[in-house]
DNA sequence: CGTTGGATTGGCT
DNA sequence: GCCAATCCAACGC
């Protein structure tokens, strides 16, 4: 039996794979044979056409993987600090990619709290950033193949739990919402978005004095 | 060539 | 809740 998921499984559109890739685990060799694993609890669906993707504006050098076949590791540098994951779907030219954007650590915690100079589980995975630096991917993994390779792949899991929809973060688009993640899941990062976390008040009720 | 702001995070008010 | 950190892609002139 074969764990890891196919090429044919990244060859759909993004907004399909999002959803399903949820539950399943992100796998990563480190080159010293060590592995972390950790459950895909959050991700985000960036098709062609999608003004919020990096794809939108065509081919570049940053995205040019985004533009290649399914299945390989889009990973970019953002805000001057940080890396985000993502893996490439639909065929190769059309330019699309689920972002990772929170898991769930498996195995491999005592490395992933060395890369991330933290201790409590909930702060190794929980956010594309973090995600990256617990299992130490940056500008050299870029391009990876998750179905070939041997650096790092998605294996099949458990899978299951409620799928919770809201809009993506840091992308102003209400009409796209392509944000999906494992809903109660503690390991879901911080993301602003998603339902509404505060009842309106009445308009005519006094502002509340803190 | 200069400016702007980002698919973020962590620390401080 | 607010904002600095810190690089660089995208865009305007």
């Amino acid at each position: 039996m074969t764990r890891r998921l196919p090429r044919s499984f990244y060859a759909r559109p993004a907004t399909e794979v999002a959803p399903d890739l949820l539950g399943h685990v992100l796998v990563r060799a480190l080159p010293d044979g060590r592995r972390l694993a950790a459950r895909l609890v959050e991700v985000e669906a960036y098709e062609p056409d999608d003004p919020g993707s990096h794809a939108f504006r065509g081919m570049t050098a940053r995205n040019e993987v985004m533009f290649g076949p399914p299945g390989h590791l889009y990973v970019y540098f953002t805000y001057g600090m940080h890396f985000c994951m993502n893996a490439v779907t639909r065929r190769a030219g059309e330019g699309s990619a689920v972002l990772l954007r929170a898991g769930e650590p498996l195995a491999g915690l005592d490395e992933m709290r060395a890369h991330r100079g933290r201790e409590r589980d909930v702060e190794l995975c929980s956010g594309p950033g973090r995600f990256t630096q617990a299992l130490a991917i940056a500008r050299p993994e870029n391009g990876l193949d998750l179905v070939a390779g041997d650096t790092a792949w998605i294996e099949r899991g458990a899978g299951g739990g409620n799928v919770g929809i809201g809009i993506r973060v840091g992308v102003h688009d209400t009409s796209r919402s392509w944000r999906f993640w494992l809903e109660g899941n503690p390991f879901v990062s911080r993301g602003r978005p998603g339902p509404p976390s505060r009842k309106p008040r009445p308009a005519s009720a006094p502002a509340p004095t803190p």
